[in-house]
DNA sequence: GCCCTAATCCCAC
DNA sequence: GTGGGATTAGGGC
């Protein structure tokens, strides 16, 4: 009988060349899932050195079963992922964090590897992810100043980042004392006030994808960006990348962990491990996401893309990184099986979830916004303005109206993070501009005033 | 030896 | 069957 070729994916604890049983024989019930240890999916083929009963460590050796029978499942030899495979797996982690049975096929065929290989490789960075969300969190929480924004909201509501961090998102317990910011708190905390229902997605237009991309770059947000533009760099022009946008003190940096800049010696390891680390250390592009309930996923009819509680990836970028290749999310589609619910506890810290990342379409909103907000006032509409003094005094809503209009690219001030926090410029949210707004419309004696404090 | 992480074990649903 | 949490262990440095 012929032997097949011995499948080194497998530990081979008795490479001797006698064949074991055929695994469709008789097995005692000690034998768990020996196709586990005998098929390799990805190949096809059974490893016929292999046949090993299984005994849980927790229970008695059999005292019939010699000690050379009775053993851990051993395991496979430890797969390497080639740096493609990562930016694979890490482009469609992007897009999901689970992965239906369809989707595990395609992309374990994509990827030549086997599907428990797949699984295990979304399972371990589910895993990894969470650990780290949870660091991000608790740091966010304990250290981060907030806005401008968020401080003015909370001196009257106890909603926003405050009291959100405060309430556990997973299921799973925060353990770690320190860490790095969360990026939302970073970035995204302007939403505190403005935020009615810290459990939706934030109604405040926010950028947050063009706010982190800016900040800490594309390669932050975007795996194939990071193949492709630092895969073939030496390592220090990565870390130059990184202080060009983060040329002040980094909120990272200041906190003293190893997340931010990354490493320098793990950055000066082979392009593998570096990719592999770099996402390790970047974890923040998926705060919003949370295991769906159950498995209900998959076949769940009320599993709308509609749902705003879903995860929305940006399907535009800002212009200076238009050149990137983020690639328009499956996630996005009705029909895509790897697009996952967002549930309430997603909103971590600040509720701006929903990863509206959007920026044109959110610096329209907050236009519409403001316009709607100037236009009120001019007209006497605006009940908090009753000084006698708002903006657009001049009668009309226009002038403050066009100069937005003439602004527009001015927004993209607010796009960009200050390293000072008590810059009030901090954030383009809402809360940004309310803060801007309240603070001059006492004292401005016509729009154009608030519009250069604003927009200039 | 340390770190990262693939793989395993265990339990819950 | 699949998930998460905990843990083990391979491999690079």
């Amino acid at each position: 009988m012929a032997q097949p070729p011995p499948d080194q994916n497998f530990y081979h604890p008795h490479p001797h060349p006698h064949a074991h049983p055929h695994p469709q024989l008789q097995l005692p019930p000690q034998f768990r899932n020996p196709f586990d240890l005998l098929f390799d999916e990805r190949t096809g083929v059974i490893n016929y050195n292999y046949i090993r009963p299984y005994i849980p460590n927790q229970l008695q050796k059999p005292d019939d079963l010699s000690d050379s029978l009775v053993m851990r499942r051993p395991r496979r030899t430890r797969t390497t992922f080639t740096s493609a495979q990562i930016a694979e797996l890490e482009q469609h982690f992007l897009q999901g964090r689970y992965l239906t049975s369809s989707r595990l096929a395609e992309l374990s065929a994509k990827l030549a590897l086997g599907t428990a290989q797949v699984k295990i490789w979304f399972k371990n960075r589910r895993r990894r992810h969470k650990i780290q969300a949870d660091q991000q969190k608790d740091y966010s929480c304990d250290s981060m100043p907030l806005s401008p924004a968020a401080s003015n909201s909370s001196k009257s509501e106890t909603n926003g980042s405050a009291s959100s961090c405060g309430s556990s998102s997973s299921s799973g317990s925060s353990t770690s004392s320190s860490g790095p910011p969360s990026l939302q708190s970073l970035s995204l905390n302007g939403s505190g006030g403005s935020t009615p229902n810290p459990l939706t997605p934030s109604p405040t237009p926010t950028t947050p994808t063009a706010n982190l991309m800016e900040h800490y770059g594309e390669a932050a947000f975007n795996p194939y960006y990071y193949n492709n533009h630092h895969a073939s760099h030496p390592p220090h022009h990565h870390q130059a990348h990184h202080h060009t946008h983060a040329s002040l003190t980094h909120p990272y940096a200041a906190a003293g962990t190893q997340y931010y800049p990354p490493p320098t010696g793990s950055l000066q390891h082979h392009q593998h491990q570096h990719q592999q680390q770099y996402h390790a250390h970047h974890p923040h592009q998926f705060q919003m996401q949370h295991k769906p309930q159950a498995s209900s996923i998959k076949e769940d009819p009320e599993y709308s893309y509609d749902n705003p509680y879903y995860m929305r990836m940006p399907t535009s970028l800002p212009e200076t990184t238009a050149t990137t290749t983020v690639q328009p999310s499956t996630a996005m589609s009705p029909n895509s099986d790897v697009y996952e619910p967002l549930t309430p506890k997603n909103d971590e810290c600040n509720g701006v979830g929903g990863g509206n990342g959007d920026a044109p379409e959110d610096l329209n909103e907050t236009k519409t916004t403001i316009r709607e907000l100037v236009t009120n006032n001019a007209n006497g509409n605006d009940d908090a303005c009753s000084n006698g003094n708002p903006i657009g005094s001049e009668g009309s809503g226009t002038p403050a109206i066009n100069i937005m209009e003439d602004c527009t690219g001015a927004f993209a001030k607010f796009q960009k993070m200050s390293p000072d926090t008590t810059d009030p410029n901090y954030q383009c949210t809402m809360d940004t501009l309310m803060h801007a707004y309240n603070n001059h419309r006492n004292t401005s004696a016509n729009t154009q005033q608030f519009a250069t404090y604003c927009f200039n």
